[in-house]
DNA sequence: TTAAACTTTCAATAATTATTGAAAATATGT
DNA sequence: ACATATTTTCAATAATTATTGAAAGTTTAA
């Protein structure tokens, strides 16, 4: 395979695997783009590149800044901004668990409490609920502690962690 | 809180939920409806208290049991079938686990591998994307080797795992 | 074998989500 | 302070995705 068709499957690859963690298709290409760059990337360029507007390419590079995977970085001498990707893979994962427990796990644990604790009308339905609602809850808060776990290790921690559990 | 407002609350936040474990709005909705119900559903209750056309219905209910979180179930002397939702979260758990490293993570490592394997041409572009996406490679390799262990534990696997880690 | 009960399919349409591009805002060098 | 380079915002529009509903298909009871 040539480079340039390596690289391309590489961004929408990318692209489409975005879209199930939680962000879009424009946005995972160009972090994949920034992922596999030498060098920082300016907006022109990635626009360029990704064949993307202009307003695209700064809202997206925005949330990605926020996802905190994304830098900023100036150049001296250069007026205008250029984008870096975080190079570490494990700290690439950890910052996304860490996100996504932040803006979607936490949030559903919030509300399974709030509802798996509603009173028992004694009717079938209602114990169903109840009973099927708590142990969501439970389950949902044990892989909540088990995702910041793994992650919170220093460095390799999905190795690390697969070493302990083999033992 | 009313068991009925509960109800409601459970359904559509299962329904945004959804979307970010890669199924649709109607789709996860429906899970949650048979999830808390007593017992199985017909198509026709399901539509009714969904509020979705008969056509949705029979799609998202093919999906589900595609996924293998819901069953077929006949009645006795009923001519329409029922459904039922896996009830237990831990096989429900581990059977989405099994299905989303089925569907995403082994084709994506698949392409990792292929693309992290071309021959470098010695260019910074060339070094760095070899780097990076062999650095990708191995960490979706480890995590998805991490999610199977993790899963195919009998009972009550996160709780477990926990344990195990913390020790 | 027929008719009624029920389910599936899929083209048309609606709803949602992403993208553009140009105007407004901001930052920088002289 | 000004002119210019650069970035951001957001209403309009395009692209995508979900939903409907009615026709076609299937199953079952008698």
């Amino acid at each position: 395979m040539e480079f340039k068709e390596a690289k391309q499957k590489f961004i929408s690859t990318w692209g489409s695997l975005g879209t199930l963690w939680g962000i879009n298709k424009a946005m995972a290409q160009i972090h994949a783009l920034l992922f596999i760059a030498p060098e920082p990337l300016s907006m022109e360029e990635i626009m360029e590149e990704l064949e993307i507007s202009r307003g695209n390419a700064s809202m997206n590079l925005r949330g990605l800044i926020d996802w905190g995977i994304v830098y900023k970085v100036t150049k001296p001498g250069e007026r205008k901004e250029f984008f870096a990707s975080e190079k570490d893979v494990n700290e690439l994962a950890r910052q996304i668990a860490k996100e996504r427990s932040r803006r979607e796990i936490e949030p559903t644990i919030k509300v399974l409490k709030e509802i798996s604790s509603i009173e028992s009308n004694g009717s079938a339905a209602n114990e169903e609920f109840i009973k099927q609602t708590k142990a969501m809850h439970e389950l949902t808060e044990n892989a909540n502690a088990l995702l910041g776990r793994i992650v919170s290790t220093e460095q390799n921690w999905v190795t690390k962690t697969i070493i302990k559990l083999f033992k």
